[in-house]
RNA sequence: GCGCCCAUAGCUCAAUUGGAUAGAGCAACGCCCUUCUAAGGCGUAGGUUCCAGGUUCGAGCCCUGGUGGGCGUACCA
């Protein structure tokens, strides 16, 4: 509806150039409003206000001008002057039920794909494979599922990249204490089983022998310069690790395979390269014994350098250059136009460094566009960084744990008459919907704060509001004995309400491709919570099973069934299931 | 020191990226279940958008200067 208004306001400013009254070569945005006021009709548009200095007209006399040379159009009923100059155009409502069939009609619920296909690379996830994973790394997960599923279902190429910390020191910690280990006699992959506990240990010793840290530092050379031994030990933690990590996956939905998985250590063989490549083409400084590139970009206000530093004086390679070798892969061989990274907003001056050097390297191209998506710190109730009771950093899997116990204590008190494995099994999903519900329906780049109690609300921006508005829709076609699929007649619009939804739902697309576009779910979130609540007000309005007529009848159940299909699909989209019964 | 981010109702968050009267949900108060799932709906109240200037038809959003907080800033990621 918008995009078609926009072509009809680009039509109408083709006219009044050619009539001159508007210069040709003026750059015209034209900008198309959803309005708040009812009385301001449906859309509104600034166009004459934004262009009246080129025209060299006061803005209303330009407004009337524009309505005066648009193209006659099934959709606008009326246009009319507004305020300053805006223009108000009210649509026309019968082209609204048509296109709300169409859309009932359509898998896509008539959304279309894009026309240029993109090969997009998401680097999502990415946790430290020397720990079990932690609330830090639900966001990145989670977001970017949903930002990749949005993406996908508009017809990009989507290629996800859990690009997971498998290299590190961390790992010449973890090597030396098993060996300490092996020599006390202890078997060893007994002790993998909590890989958090085993951690802790290995960090302890550290942490408190320097002759054991030496060790580990050791190892890490060893590990990096392929002693076999050293290699069968890091895989054996690697496929732990990697194992713990895809069943956090699996219970929260987010699809992410053990065939995304792409860690720091692939690109060991490309680090010696991208060293040798910086240095060829005559950016790499050695400075304090490192090898670094100073960008001019980033030298502070006093003029002191700001290095990134590719290569340790010790000979080790950084996060940057592992970064740098991932961006060529994704370039050369992923074929990207697109890398999204949904990492920490902590790593904010990071990427800008490595962007940089990657585009002065010539390791990319101009064209491709790296974006960091960062997103904000999860906070605990005291507004500091989210911790356990205990003051440890909180587990994942604990933390789904928790919710799903405390949405089936919900479960029990709100629904007792269910028998206690529908119980189970409805708890079990509401538990890890509102996780992450909680999490999406949050500006990414804000801090959020962590709270079982706001999360797992029945009332407002939840998932469990959310869910019982699709379950009770299909609650109702059960009870009218109805199929979605096989619904009659047409629809026809006259209620209030009924326009209200109606004009909601074909808002689908905007919310769509704006998390596309911005890597913003909350934008989706919003938007179904906007439409479950519209949703209700007219279910509370106008008799669906009871209405006036047959026809009243089978109208207002099509409405209702784009509805729940409208909150099935973007919940799709979130990476959440729905429930046919709650 | 320098850089980045944030500050909106008592609380948790929005505001279509410069649009019209700043919106939801909690919490408070008042209604609506013998009638389609009350995990719902309707209504009332709640604001100097941290402060001070500036830009323009128009600023919560952009610019400048403050205040308060978070984060980053040479060999962790």
């Amino acid at each position: 509806m918008k995009t078609q208004i926009q072509q009809l306001l680009q039509q109408t400013l083709d006219v009044l150039i050619t009539k001159k009254i508007l210069p040709e070569e003026g750059v015209y945005r034209i900008q198309v409003d959803r309005t708040k006021d009812k009385a301001h009709g449906d859309l509104s548009t600034n166009l004459a206000m934004m262009t009246c200095k080129a025209a060299k007209k006061p803005p209303r006399e330009l407004a009337q001008l524009i309505i005066d040379n648009m193209p006659a159009s099934e959709l606008v009923i009326k246009a009319e002057i507004a305020g300053p100059g805006f223009i108000n155009i009210f649509l026309n409502s019968n082209i609204l039920a048509q296109q709300i069939e169409a859309a009932l009609l359509d898998e896509r619920l008539g959304i279309a794909k894009v026309q240029q296909v993109q090969t997009i690379v998401v680097d999502m996830s990415s946790p430290n494979l020397a720990k079990e994973m932690h609330v830090g790394h639900l966001r990145s997960s989670v977001i970017g599922d949903a930002v990749t599923r949005s993406l996908e279902f508009l017809g990009h190429k989507m290629i996800r990249q859990n690009h997971v910390g498998d290299w590190g020191t961390q790992f010449g910690m973890l090597l030396a204490y098993m060996e300490e280990l092996r020599a006390q006699g202890k078997s060893g992959s007994s002790n993998l089983a909590d890989l958090e506990v085993f951690y802790r240990a290995a960090k302890g010793r550290f942490d408190e022998s320097e002759e054991f840290a030496t060790r580990a530092r050791n190892l890490v050379v060893e590990l990096q310069s392929g002693n076999p031994q050293c290699l069968e030990l890091w895989q054996e933690f690697k496929d732990i690790s990697i194992a713990h990590c895809q069943e956090i996956y699996d219970r929260l939905g987010v699809a992410l395979t053990t065939a995304d998985v792409k860690g720091e250590s692939a690109y060991n063989d490309d680090l010696k390269q991208v060293v040798d490549d910086l240095e060829a083409c005559g950016i790499l400084e050695q400075s304090q014994d490192a090898k670094c590139v100073f960008l001019d970009e980033f030298k502070t206000k006093t003029g002191e350098p700001l290095p990134v530093i590719i290569q340790k004086k010790d000979g080790g390679f950084l996060y940057a250059t592992t970064d740098l070798a991932a961006m060529r892969y994704r370039q050369n061989v992923l074929k990207a136009d697109r890398v999204l990274y949904f990492v920490d907003a902590r790593q904010a001056l990071h990427f800008q460094q490595v962007f940089m050097v990657a585009k002065k390297a010539k390791f990319v191209s101009q064209q491709i566009s790296l974006e960091h998506m960062p997103f904000g710190t999860v906070m605990g109730d005291d507004g500091k960084p989210f911790k356990t009771r205990s003051g440890n950093v909180a587990k994942l899997a604990d933390l789904l744990t928790e919710a799903q116990q405390r949405a089936l204590a919900l479960v029990q008190q709100k629904s007792p008459e269910k028998d206690p494995q529908e119980m189970r099994q409805i708890a079990d999903l509401v538990g890890i919907a509102s996780v992450k519900y909680a999490d999406l329906s949050k500006n990414r780049t804000s801090n959020y704060v962590f709270s079982f109690d706001q999360m797992l609300k029945f009332e407002g921006n939840t998932a469990t509001y959310m869910l019982y508005a699709y379950a009770r829709i299909v609650s109702i076609f059960n009870k009218a004995g109805l199929d979605m699929a096989k619904l009659e007649g047409s629809v026809v619009l006259e209620h209030e309400k009924e326009l209200e939804l109606a004009g909601k739902l074909m808002q689908f697309d905007e919310a769509v491709n704006a998390v596309a576009r911005l890597g913003n779910p909350h934008l989706l979130c919003s938007y179904l919570f906007e439409l479950a609540g519209i949703f209700s007000s007219f279910y509370e309005a106008c008799p669906l099973i009871k209405a006036e007529s047959e026809t009243q009848k089978q109208s207002r159940f099509k409405l209702a069934a784009l509805t729940a299909k409208t909150l099935q699909q973007g919940l799709d989209l979130l990476g959440i299931k729905t429930l046919e019964r709650m």
